[in-house]
DNA sequence: GTATATGCAAAACTTTTGCATCCTT
DNA sequence: AAGGATGCAAAAGTTTTGCATATAC
């Protein structure tokens, strides 16, 4: 992922969009919010606005670049699309979030949606709890 | 669920809980926002205001009478908390949900956690399509 | 009678939008 | 040069809170 997939998806080269995609393509397994990508640029020294963040990581999930999740009420997660689908365990002290894929889940899942006539157009299977980490230092 | 659950678990039995809580209990399968939650109350003549709606939906949730999905962006919905646990089928064109279980996916979910050392506290499934009655009159 | 719950209005948040200015191409 | 993108501030939503009044027990 870099400059060229946004040009190629007819989004200029910008200062905000350069350093937002940079962020999650260096880290390709962080899930951050709204906000949180705000702060981290600011803390680069980037100058942008709230604004833009909105509407760039907004524009991004509208290409396919991030995915959007709703883990928790307040605060929608957004992290790189790496073309492979995968659910998510989410620790509910630390926030952590590990991915994962189970091919059996995959297949029922389209299963059900079948026997129900449905056109299935996504799907998510979140798996909350508590981490061995926070587990042990409570 | 009546008014002995509301005494049972330390509420009191007001007008505003006593509606609601009616209102989810003669339709199981409901599932309401806050705001179509107070314009159901309000079209039954039940003077309320939107603030207790939050309030009581959310020490209904709090009390597992109730549970909180978030399956939009926008708004979360609740519905009665019938003590089985079930996923959903959600319409992305008409907002209809379909519930469902199955064995197989909640055994998986079970040993995905255990093998990464989460002690699981919930999970959510949800699977988005288009239902029957959608693909026909498009 | 006392403690709790409610309604209203204001506040707090998050996200979106209007608009003048700036930056890509 | 021209259109699109940005930053700022204001607006639009949704949800929460403060407080005086009303209600349940």
């Amino acid at each position: 992922m870099d400059q060229k997939d946004l040009k190629q998806k007819g989004l200029k080269v910008t200062q905000p969009r350069v350093q937002i995609l940079e962020l999650f393509s260096k880290n390709p397994h962080l899930h951050l919010t709204a906000e949180e990508v705000y702060q981290r640029l600011v803390k680069q020294k980037v100058q942008v606005g709230i604004a833009t963040v909105y509407r760039v990581l907004g524009q991004f999930e509208m290409a396919g670049i991030l995915i959007k999740h709703r883990f928790s009420d307040e605060h929608s997660v957004y992290e790189l699309n790496e073309g492979k689908h995968h659910d998510h365990l989410v620790c509910v002290k630390c926030g952590k979030v590990v991915e994962f894929v189970d091919d059996v889940i995959e297949k029922r899942q389209h299963n059900i949606a079948k026997s129900h006539q449905f056109e299935m157009t996504d799907h998510v299977l979140t798996i909350y709890g508590v981490c061995a980490d926070c587990v042990s230092d409570k």
